[in-house]
DNA sequence: CTATTTGCAAACGATTTGCAAAACA
DNA sequence: TGTTTTGCAAATCGTTTGCAAATAG
């Protein structure tokens, strides 16, 4: 795989909340406001797209903590409710910030050259969903969709093509 | 997670390749009828569901290989297309033989305990793969859809729930 | 003050790779 | 025989964990 061909493109949702927000969710939730937690949040809250761990981590600048931190810190918040965590099938984890409490979850177009990542707002299999728990008496029922391609620079570039 | 409730669901497709007509497959492409290859073949053709490179490698029994092989012929027979990697999320890939040329692909419905799989014949997004394609200038495009959720025997089991 | 959280280093599990020997065509 | 494939061992990579020191509330 290649290096990104942006960090983030175009975000379609915006980032609304604010880092005070973020952290009196972790008060209410007896969690401690550490500096690696405001940090990790805050870099999240300024990224529209999924980042990997190391990605936060390297983001994370001055604010630098341990990459072990981070992994756990991710674990906690996602646990929390306030990160959603993503695999785009490359066995690295990515985390976005979940959007207050009625936040659909949404999908992604992922370049498979780059890495380029694209926000879906569309999602069918919500409703497939349904119909499959009832069908096999499954509970707890949830879906992971992800889209693959080409993107357009990649293309023009004219990258090996890869499976 | 807990050790799987079957081995193998109902299979909603029926293996109909004989090892003759895969072991061609791979004649057909100057690739060498090894006798690794034959077993890893013959293992898929019997399981109805994917498998891990670790599980083919207990099921070969007798015709034992070393795992890294395994791993070289998986891909190998991955980029000739006769098998479909799959990826449920636990950081393990599983390979399911595909069958013959228009296989349509399909998804699974994985319980998050025992790691059951219930092969899922459904697909809505091939339709929406095309229109995302078209409004982002992606070009080959695919989709990786998978279901989770836990099933009705780690229910009744008790099994503590996993986000 | 006391439970949580962090840093560091070591442990892990899946996967990959270098290399010489073994096996297919 | 020439090329592909295998076995073995070591290397990688993402992630997890034990433990003592640091820290939030």
């Amino acid at each position: 795989m290649n290096k990104p061909c942006a960090q983030h493109a175009h975000p379609h949702r915006l980032v609304q909340q604010s880092l005070t927000e973020l952290t009196d969710k972790l008060r209410a939730r007896d969690r401690k406001i550490t500096a690696p937690r405001q940090a990790v949040l805050d870099v999240l809250r300024r990224h529209a797209h999924p980042l990997t761990n190391r990605e936060i981590h390297a983001a994370l600048g001055k604010a630098d903590c341990d990459l072990a931190t981070i992994y756990r810190n991710m674990h906690t918040l996602e646990s929390m409710g306030l990160v959603k965590r993503y695999d785009f099938g490359d066995g690295t984890a990515r985390f976005e910030l979940v959007q207050g409490e009625g936040d659909p979850h949404h999908h992604h177009l992922v370049c498979r050259h780059c890495h380029t990542i694209i926000e879906v707002e569309d999602c069918f299999p919500t409703e497939l969903e349904q119909r499959l728990a009832a069908r096999h008496g499954f509970t707890e029922v949830s879906h992971q969709l992800e889209f693959f391609g080409v993107c357009p620079r990649c293309r023009r570039d004219g990258a090996a093509s890869v499976p």
